[in-house]
DNA sequence: CGCTAACTTGTGATCGGTAACAACTGGGCT
DNA sequence: AGCCCAGTTGTTACCGATCACAAGTTAGCG
């Protein structure tokens, strides 16, 4: 019905635009042509500031795109370029604090790049749901993908998005040299908080581990008992969980049953909250009995009982770094270089780690007072 | 049939179309069209599933499409339909509990119907970054806004989208009527709260208020004071903060000095998590001693110390109330009607309150215990 | 047998931009 | 003057889909 552009009113009839500058369908590049009496390709120059327009020129166009409200047609832009000046998130449905960190950090990056963004959510980490959520990427024609990937399902999926587009993998492990990530050295920050807690005169450390199909949390793992191994101090068992708070207080209760357990590393801060819980509820004071440390650094952990020592990870450097490395390969014509960006974690200080009491074992070894 | 076709057979055969599934530069319409041995349309008609194709010629354009892992340009597309399929989202970049998930809740239902959400973030909800946002995103021919919008800044921004574009906001509060809105009922959750500590003897609840230019804050104080006034209660006096633990920390140690506190009603569960840091540290037990709670019913509050009473808001669903609304307007053509919704929040009672305990005040009245 | 109706399929125009090329200007230089 | 080149502008083709319309087929029916 619409489709009616005036084409008889060629040439000079030019005037029809006379007092009305409301188009009901918003104006397009010919009408901004016509009012500032130029052809549409210079209009086109103008707004890719082409450097060989006359400044008069430029001014006039510049006022006819103001005075009708103009706004470029991106799709039609896109049609013609294959450029879509889109990059699209494959991220986690979560709320886990980091990927919803790390999106936001990527969303502010793109920006200020001049690109948007588009998300495409998936509800499990499943290799079939991510390969679907790139596809509809793909569909929309975006320049590259960053995959909020903390499992190398999605670092595989990536592997075949179609060739000439950018893709990253961000947090998570690095199984996979085929795609460049940008993640957090996992061990090195397990190995900070399980070595602070030996430095304390901890015999040993106890770890709360993250799901066991998380290279993430697998990665913690490693850092922690090679530490605890280096040290020469016996190596626990582990259970893999979740991680949530929950988790954290199931494997809490065990734990805090222990006697010999006066130092746990939680492989994240709600995990920690939840062994937090459990300490207490078993009559455990923290740091007095045991110590706990956890990652993340999640903007609560300073508030927890008490403050949480733990691990800072900076998601929004994170997301940034993503970015920055996506560019690069559309720079380089998406050639995708296996680049692993490696983000040092920082141990924060806090309330909830001390000193280990002297000699505990025995029939009840006088207990040294700090 | 294929007798007709040997224009598309020139030279142009140099495409090596043979069997190779994998193009360099992505295959199209045509492509598929001249493998099935159809015209471009007919594979368009197979694509939007029109009724009038027969069923062997179905079969034989999507085998190609298969064949040549054909995907649609939507680009191309929504030039010429002038629908993106596309939704913009409008978010806060922060990663406070509420919004994050509200994004998720949006992008999960969105697929659902069909669409692609695009988000465009902005650091700061005032009305110059939200305006512009919103510029963004109409740029990117988006069918309709959602905005998470908890301040009137953007609801406001929101009113000038052009015509025949729809939107609503969603969380916030409802300062402004020219928008549809979704959003929880924050009054009715604050009198829940209020009025459970009040029916467990407590003679008055103080409030830990969120920042005083968030409406959700307002109604929450507004919903407070109300039911105090109704109970005959007195109404303390409430400074404004923000959502953060450390806002809740520090008024809650100027609330920890009173004596006569014996609850406390807080604007979120992460101002209730420092409040409760600042209860315990000034030596009050929780609940014995004062009773706590919180709003929102994050999924850490019930491992808080202790356990947090709370009212829940279910976030997802607020995401996908407000899809609807949108599709809603979506079919009936850009038509704007004000909706609000509205969603009953839900008390969670958890270990934080208790019933007073009796005659704290000298010529107090006899509380009944519960 | 001829005519209309329903079903299939193809042709050409079109969406709103950008790219390539051509045309026209006006110096500067030989 | 004549030539060339850089600066400026317009013309036309094209990106890859959909839509409107037309054409060819098959079937139904008086």
């Amino acid at each position: 019905m619409s489709g009616k552009r005036p084409a008889a009113d060629d040439g000079q009839a030019a005037r029809t635009e006379g007092a009305a500058p409301a188009q009901p369908r918003g104006s397009v590049m010919r009408d901004v042509a016509r009012l500032a009496g130029v052809s549409h390709q210079t209009v086109s120059r103008v707004l890719n500031e082409h450097p060989n327009v006359r400044q008069e020129t430029r001014r006039r166009v510049l006022e006819a795109m103001q005075a009708l409200n103009y706004r470029r047609n991106l799709a039609a832009r896109t049609l013609v370029t294959r450029r879509s000046g889109t990059l699209g998130v494959v991220g986690l449905e979560t709320t886990l604090f980091g990927p919803a960190s790390m999106l936001y950090g990527i969303e502010d990056a793109a920006r200020t790049a001049g690109y948007f963004v588009t998300v495409a959510s998936v509800r499990t980490l499943e290799r079939r749901s991510v390969v679907e959520a790139v596809d509809r990427l793909c569909q929309q024609s975006v320049e590259g993908i960053i995959a909020i990937a903390p499992k190398p399902a999605v670092t595989n999926a990536l592997v075949q998005v179609p060739p000439g587009l950018a893709s990253v993998g961000v947090g998570g492990g690095a199984d996979d040299d085929a795609v460049p990530t940008v993640r957090i050295d996992n061990a090195a920050g397990a190995r900070l908080a399980t070595q602070h807690m030996l430095d304390l005169g901890h015999s040993t450390v106890h770890h709360v581990a993250g799901p066991a199909d998380w290279p993430e949390a697998r990665e913690r793992v490693e850092g922690w008992r090679s530490t605890l191994y280096a040290a020469g101090a016996p190596v626990p068992p582990v259970e893999p969980g979740s991680w949530s708070a929950q988790s954290g207080y199931e494997q809490g209760q065990v734990l805090a049953r222990d006697p010999s357990v006066t130092a746990i590393f939680c492989a994240n801060d709600q995990i920690a909250l939840g062994v937090l819980r459990a300490l207490h509820e078993a009559g455990k004071r923290v740091p007095r009995d045991v110590s706990v440390v956890g990652f993340d650094d999640m903007p609560d952990s300073g508030y927890f009982l008490p403050p949480l020592t733990t691990v800072h990870q900076d998601f929004a450097e994170l997301g940034r770094r993503s970015l920055a490395v996506l560019l690069d390969q559309l720079k380089q014509g998406g050639e995708r270089p296996p680049d692993h960006v490696l983000l040092a974690p920082e141990l924060v200080v806090r309330a909830s780690t001390a000193a280990a009491r002297r000699a505990r074992r025995g029939p009840a070894g006088p207990a040294a007072i700090r």
